[in-house]
DNA sequence: GCCATACTTTCGTTATTTCTAATATGCATA
DNA sequence: TATGCATATTAGAAATAACGAAAGTATGGC
């Protein structure tokens, strides 16, 4: 059913609707990190921070490995990152567009 | 601030994160469609479209013209339309990696 | 001006998301 | 096996989103 398609969709894409998911994939970009040291470069709470590597990693977004007591987490596949950055543009084009961008609206 | 611009995004992303908005990108591609005639492909109220389609347009996502007593909606930047084609393929490649997708997880 | 059509807005309800705090697990070393 | 460190899980509260029903607005024809 071409609906359900839609919903699965609409479940991977959500991961990109929350800011601190966001800055998980922009500062993780192309290298892998240690939990604690995405939480320090955050600035968040770990088990926050747990709670999105968590689900991001069921969505299959992020992968990790396990080295001696730490964690490491990278993301799985590029396209998430380029799909980020094309988002990201339109989102720049509109503030250069209207010289504002409504962020409630 | 940097943290202001990922919730800038994030609440653009967010538009992609719900699978009627996402029916709706795919139906309006690169044409043009009355309120009406979008409510009949997707099967729901005309009300509820409205309401997507007014966040997707304050969002800077959709745009509308109107003639006569039709308002006609259509995407105001094809790059959301790649972003969405990047996802469905990550995606698509997860479903083929494992031969399952986890909407919940 | 009055009515029909096409669409939008408001409001109340229900469902989902996100966060903190507390507790639990897994691994390494003594 | 006991202890400590890194990370995960759970529960519960607060904020946000999605929907239907009903009322509201704009346009065109009579």
């Amino acid at each position: 059913m071409e609906k359900e398609i839609y919903e699965m969709h609409a479940s991977i894409c959500q991961i990109m609707a929350n800011a601190k998911r966001l800055e998980i994939i922009s500062i993780l970009g192309n290298r892998e990190l240690p939990v604690g040291e995405l939480a320090e470069k955050m600035e968040i709470r770990m088990a926050n921070l747990s709670q999105h590597l968590s689900i991001m990693k069921a969505k299959g977004i992020l992968k990790s490995r396990r080295e001696g007591v730490s964690i490491y987490y990278r993301i799985a596949n590029p396209k998430v990152v380029q799909a980020c950055k094309l988002m990201r543009d339109v989102m720049m084009e509109q503030i250069r567009e209207k010289g504002r961008f409504s962020m409630s609206g």
